[in-house]
DNA sequence: GCCTTATTTTTTGTATTCAAAATACATTTG
DNA sequence: CAAATGTATTTTGAATACAAAAAATAAGGC
């Protein structure tokens, strides 16, 4: 009676298929508005359809992939108007995860972000691009964890999930990056302060920022399909 | 080959099935915490087993229902701790919401908030409880509408949903009833004024003290069962 | 040749079947 | 009688089978 949840964990089937199908579309392997083929799904993952469809369904609610009707599903693909209304969702719900972090946060949660902080100026001095999105993520999941709301990090989670498989990279041009980074110690600064209006303002500001460089760079990108084609516009994963 | 999305309309029967469980959990007629057999609501629904548990996936990816590996699933059943996480996670968006239908809201789309508005008074007046909360639903959707956001609307909609299973009757004490019409009609003064900040704070204070009613009639309803366990606590629909 | 329409094939939606796990029940044993 | 163990039943998980819709292809008419 007492290993209810500490059992050998053999997890469940549409678990596995639907977290591989998050991890296939972020990556890219179905492209945005690229169609989810049951039966080659089921091949591919050794699977019946039965747990694939209850994993897309799973998918959809998330707002990963669009149901058609009769017509199977296809992995969503935002318009420029969808991207807008993300970011602003995102910017809110940064944006009040920084003002309760402000007033939540322990010193020893305070301690670790200055250190991934540093760790991300030593990314940063080297342009290691790579590393930079990395430690990025790890502070921003920091920030999360300090606002100590499960269900503010579940919802940012999923919303974020959704510009996950866009998969631009902001900040490669310095001037933007710089100002990233200024953006990042002002975050510590008003998070050492406990000043929650400050921290809110800046991760706003910071979120609006890498919106205006993800819609530029969408932009750019559909204006070189046709001459380019396999322009790599498609490389690292977003964090804030 | 025009006929596509105008069609009759015969919907999916997961869809279907998803939105009527939805509407079962609302109503309390699956309790929180209460069990979802699969064969119980296949016969109700008269329908096979594959819609219904592709319906309860989805459920689940929206928080209604939790999954328990191989023990089928039940209704959530929200701690207070997480109700109060919820209701911050709500006011953040409800306050995002009021930002920006300040800045977007069209004379016309104002004028119907306003005439909703009297509405609101003309059933506070009465006292008539139901029509109050069937006129705050609407204002409600009328100031999301306003902030043109559809993301914004869907992530909003989906926390709630959560808080709707809890059924409280919030304002039913002339004190706090008092308070909420009080903050609407500061609401409507905000948006006329097209003071961003200010809807911002309104909605969030209200959605506050919202919060603070319902973990106080919770912690009465769970204090009561033992003495009474059929108190109608569980009555009205909830609506900001 | 191209467009239209009939037919085949594929794909999706739903029901049913089979298997495994959990629960309920009964039997045995101390 | 209580605890424990074994057995039956129920319930869930997954695969298969069947039906209906959509897409692809082929045949026919202009």
């Amino acid at each position: 009676m007492a290993s209810e949840h500490l059992s050998i964990a053999r997890p469940v089937l549409h678990e596995q298929v639907a977290q591989r199908l998050r991890q296939m579309l972020v990556e890219g392997l179905i492209p945005p508005g690229g169609k989810l083929n049951e039966r080659t799904l089921c091949e591919e993952l050794s699977i019946s359809r039965t747990p694939l469809r209850e994993a897309i369904k799973m998918l959809a609610a998330e707002g990963l992939v669009e149901l058609l009707p009769n017509r199977g599903s296809v992995a969503v693909q935002l318009s420029e108007a969808d991207v807008r209304h993300t970011f602003e969702v995102m910017a809110g719900l940064e944006g009040l995860s920084g003002e309760l972090a402000a007033q939540r946060v322990t010193e020893a949660e305070l301690n670790e972000i200055k250190a991934l902080h540093f760790e991300m100026m030593a990314a940063y001095t080297r342009r290691d691009l790579s590393a930079y999105y990395q430690v990025n993520a790890a502070i921003h999941r920091s920030f999360n964890a300090a606002a100590k709301n499960p269900v503010l990090t579940a919802t940012y989670n999923q919303v974020n999930a959704r510009l996950q498989a866009l998969r631009f990279r902001s900040n490669q041009d310095g001037d933007k990056w710089q100002r990233a980074v200024d953006e990042h110690i002002a975050m510590v600064q008003a998070l050492q302060a406990r000043d929650a209006a400050a921290l809110r303002q800046v991760l706003m500001q910071h979120l609006d920022n890498k919106r205006h460089v993800v819609i530029e760079q969408l932009r750019a990108a559909r204006h070189s399909i046709d001459s380019a084609p396999d322009t790599p516009f498609l490389t690292e994963g977003h964090a804030p």
